[in-house]
DNA sequence: AAGGAACACAACCGCGCTACA
DNA sequence: CTGTAGCGCGGTTGTGTTCCT
């Protein structure tokens, strides 16, 4: 299984890096890029093995990292994911630009959870200790299984899709002949970075981009309503366009080819600091809105209302789950 | 000033997943 | 179908630094 055969090889470096070997590294992915890992290091020159190059340039060689201090809004914004994703440190570090996974994990396991103990939160649950204590003593045969394989809101999201709009403090449905359908978030922090917007024939939502990775050259098909994400049947719009006008903004890479990590820090959406990201609009061609017009939609009718009526999260939540099934199993 | 404790962070380890021959 | 290589992730360990007594 996986082993890294270079783990069994004698003679490669192993510990700190020296200035010299990061300075190979640097000026060999500069040139060349790393291409395979494993090829790097011989054609870089160091006596290391291709996974510690990896973990070298992700966690401290890469240009478009942050230094310094996390922020508190950073620091309040981890607590938050947390909450959601559990122990899914890549996954938080996907949505905080300039941070890396192990530089998330260290400050969690050295700073942020003393800091919620102190508050009396417990760092595991998110629930005030007191509670989880009474918990502990109330269900003696239930152990709490550890962080990393508890069920995060995430999970339950996954499994209870209806739950979502209400988690994610969806406030209202809108329509625009310009921007389609979407689904304004409220603005806590955790809205505030909804990486998408989603809109079909007969659906529309906030998608978090681990159920619904954004990623547009895969085609929703099972209601034939749209090609919404196929390259050709949809197009991006940021913060730099108006609602009205709606000028497009079309990111210069191949998404097809870019994992979602990647896309992020590569969109002038995402580049900035974590208060300035705001969510990606995604709107339909002008075919595509001609065909809207043409469905029924059953959100249409609640504009400016709120999402949280059972029936809403119902018929939200089908469609949801559909669209994340989709998406699982293209990704 | 010395030494031990606590802390911060870099790096490694082991596993799961995926692609490919 | 199966074994292997490579990648990525989360958990853990190692090491340097700071703080405290």
């Amino acid at each position: 299984m996986g082993r890294h055969s270079c783990c069994y090889k004698q003679k490669l470096r192993k510990g700190l890096w020296s200035p010299e070997e990061d300075e190979k590294l640097l000026n060999h992915i500069t040139n060349h890029g790393h291409g395979c890992w494993s090829s790097v290091p011989k054609l870089a020159g160091l006596q290391r093995c291709g996974k510690s190059c990896r973990l070298r340039w992700i966690n401290y060689l890469r240009p478009d990292l942050k230094r310094g201090a996390f922020s508190p809004e950073e620091e309040n914004l981890i607590v938050e994911l947390h909450a959601v994703l559990g122990n899914r440190w890549s996954q938080i570090a996907a949505r905080l630009p300039g941070r890396t996974d192990n530089e998330i994990k260290n400050l969690w396991n050295s700073n942020i959870k003393k800091k919620l103990r102190q508050r009396g939160i417990d760092p595991n649950t998110h629930k005030p200790i007191s509670e989880v204590d009474k918990d502990k003593t109330t269900t003696t045969s239930n152990k709490s299984p550890p962080s990393s394989s508890s069920p995060t809101n995430q999970d339950f999201f996954l499994e209870r899709p209806s739950d979502f709009s209400e988690y994610f403090g969806l406030q209202k449905l809108n329509f625009n002949s310009n921007l389609g359908l979407s689904v304004t978030p409220d603005s806590s922090p955790l809205c505030s970075m909804i990486p998408a917007q989603f809109s079909t024939g007969n659906m529309v939502g906030s998608v978090f981009q681990t159920q619904v990775c954004v990623k547009p050259s895969v085609t929703l098909a099972p209601d034939n309503t749209s090609n919404f994400f196929d390259s050709g049947g949809f197009s991006w719009s940021g913060p730099n366009s108006s609602s009205s006008s709606s000028s497009l903004v079309k990111p210069n890479h191949n998404l097809e080819e870019m994992k979602w990590s990647e896309y992020s820090m590569n969109t002038p959406f995402f580049n900035g600091s974590t208060q300035n990201s705001q969510p990606i609009y995604i709107k339909s061609e002008a075919e595509y809105l001609a065909n809207v017009s043409n469905i029924t939609d059953p959100w249409s009718q609640s504009q400016n209302e709120n999402l949280n009526t059972p029936e809403d999260s119902d018929v939200f939540s089908k469609d949801l789950q559909r669209m994340a099934v989709s998406f699982g199993q293209s990704l």
